[in-house]
RNA sequence: GUGGGCGUAGCUCAGCUGGUGGUAGCUCCUGGUUGUGGUCCAGGCGGUCGUGGGUUCGAGUCCCAUCGCUCACCCCA
């Protein structure tokens, strides 16, 4: 086979099986943000390209060389969402739900875009779950947050995954901590790699991350945020682990943990499956109260998280725990006589809208064909009409497990396949 | 963006130091005496060996490029 077309590179198709496995896990999602008070909104899928350069920040990887931007026939600058939560943002600012009961509590679904190199796990247009609480700095929420977001991994099965969270403080904790960052950095100049020097400037938090063991090394005796930030923060950052150690959460405390937009301050977190390899986050949040700010909004505090469907769903299939999507098909009509076929089809919907889940052949079968696609595709029971019931108006209803038939007049047959239903 | 590995039927793969693509497995279709599935048997459909160049009498096999997949760096969900 050499088509001409493959999916742009980044993207995946989804066949029947994982599409209906992602779908139960969006499904999933759904019923406990429903159970817990989060209410599904949704967004376009571009925005005003400074929506997201103005919020996540221009250092940041994501805005600087990784987002899908276009210019549309009225020359707006515009960009493919490479997350949720600034547009949920815009959308709870420029709708007046700042009136409604505080803190709003949002969830969404759907399609991200990011232009970064292709690695199992990371695509180029991948889907995200989200959950955020605009409107309130308890630290109640973040904990409840953390918890709902627990609470989808727990429900889908997996199992083995980890917390770790972190507070990096207010805004104006960021620079004295940074310069004193900085002047660490600058002190080990040559002991950190060339990755570390060139981003002393734009983003040192992210020295934390390196994997190089010397620079790591240097980075465990340097100033954690932790240590640096207000008293005020700290005792946020208290108050959320009181509420996780009451729940039950599990978590450990990663002073190194920082998250790569901007926008985030105190509460940070992150669950990872390490055994997921160079793609283990599989999902991260954040506060974000100078979020609102950044696009000219009043001040209003923010938390939420973002989850990878598919690094969760590759999660699951390691672990062979896929939602399973079984289709109990009630009925399928052999037909052997071909001039049965109009009026047994036509038959269908009125066992359709009967709620009987049935089919008939669609390919011009023979008897064997049909009996077997019967079988295959786990009908419950098989209708037959062939010359002789046709001539008489009844059919044969066949029970495959113990393969007993029974007439049944075709003017009965809804009716029968409803009670055989149960 | 930078490196490494891989690319043979719808899927999983054989194919030895270049010499005519596999009775391979699974799937799919059709049969196995008159209208009945799951097992078994037989037959059939299906590949320009990712693509384009090159070396050679001859390339799936060697070389180059390109595209795709994959792993790592990086980034993040």
């Amino acid at each position: 086979m050499s088509d001409d077309f493959n999916a742009p590179r980044g993207t995946l198709d989804w066949l029947p099986a994982r599409q209906a496995a992602r779908h139960a896990m969006i499904e999933r999602f759904r019923e406990l943000c429903i159970g817990a008070g989060y209410a599904e909104a949704a967004t376009p899928v571009f925005e005003e390209k400074a929506l997201f350069s103005r919020t996540a920040g221009e250092s940041s990887e994501v805005v600087g060389k990784e987002m899908y931007l276009f210019e549309d026939q009225g020359e707006r600058m515009l960009a493919l969402r490479p997350e949720f939560t600034a547009s949920l943002m815009r959308l709870y600012l420029g709708n007046g739900l700042s009136r409604e009961a505080q803190p709003v509590r949002l969830w969404c679904a759907g399609s991200c875009y990011r232009y970064a190199a292709v690695q199992r796990g990371r695509y180029r247009e991948f889907t995200q779950v989200d959950a955020e609480a605009i409107g309130s700095d308890d630290p109640a929420v973040d904990a409840d947050l953390i918890a709902l977001q627990l609470r989808w991994y727990r429900a889908l099965g997996l199992e083995g995954v980890e917390l770790r969270i972190n507070t990096i403080g207010d805004q104006g904790d960021r620079e004295p901590y940074l310069a004193l960052l900085r002047d660490y950095l600058d002190a080990h100049l040559d002991a950190v790699d060339d990755e570390i020097r060139r981003q002393r400037d734009v983003n040192p938090l992210r020295a934390f991350d390196t994997k190089h063991p010397p620079s790591q090394a240097v980075m465990a005796n340097a100033p954690k945020i932790a240590d640096h930030v207000s008293e005020a923060a700290t005792e946020h950052f208290a108050a959320v682990r009181a509420f996780l150690d009451a729940r039950g959460v599990e978590y450990t405390v990663d002073p190194t943990l920082v998250r790569g937009l901007d926008y985030y301050c105190r509460t940070t977190w992150e669950f990872a499956w390490p055994e997921l390899g160079g793609q283990s986050g599989i999902g991260g949040g954040g506060r974000y109260d100078g979020l609102a700010e950044s696009i000219g909004g009043p001040a209003t505090p923010g938390v939420g998280f973002a989850s990878g469907v598919e690094r969760v769903l590759l999660a699951l299939e390691e672990q062979e725990r896929l939602p399973a999507t079984p289709r109990p098909v009630d009925a399928f009509f052999a037909i052997f006589t071909p001039a049965a076929r109009p009026e047994l089809h036509a038959l269908l919907d009125v066992a359709r809208d009967a709620g009987v889940v049935c089919e008939a052949d669609l390919a011009g079968r023979g008897v064997k064909g049909q009996m077997k696609q019967a079988d295959r595709i786990g009908a419950a029971r098989t209708v037959v009409c062939g010359d002789d019931e046709w001539t008489r108006r009844v059919c044969l209803v066949r029970d495959m497990t113990s393969g007993q038939q029974v007439e049944v007049p075709l003017a009965g047959l809804v009716e029968h396949l409803v009670n055989a239903k149960g």
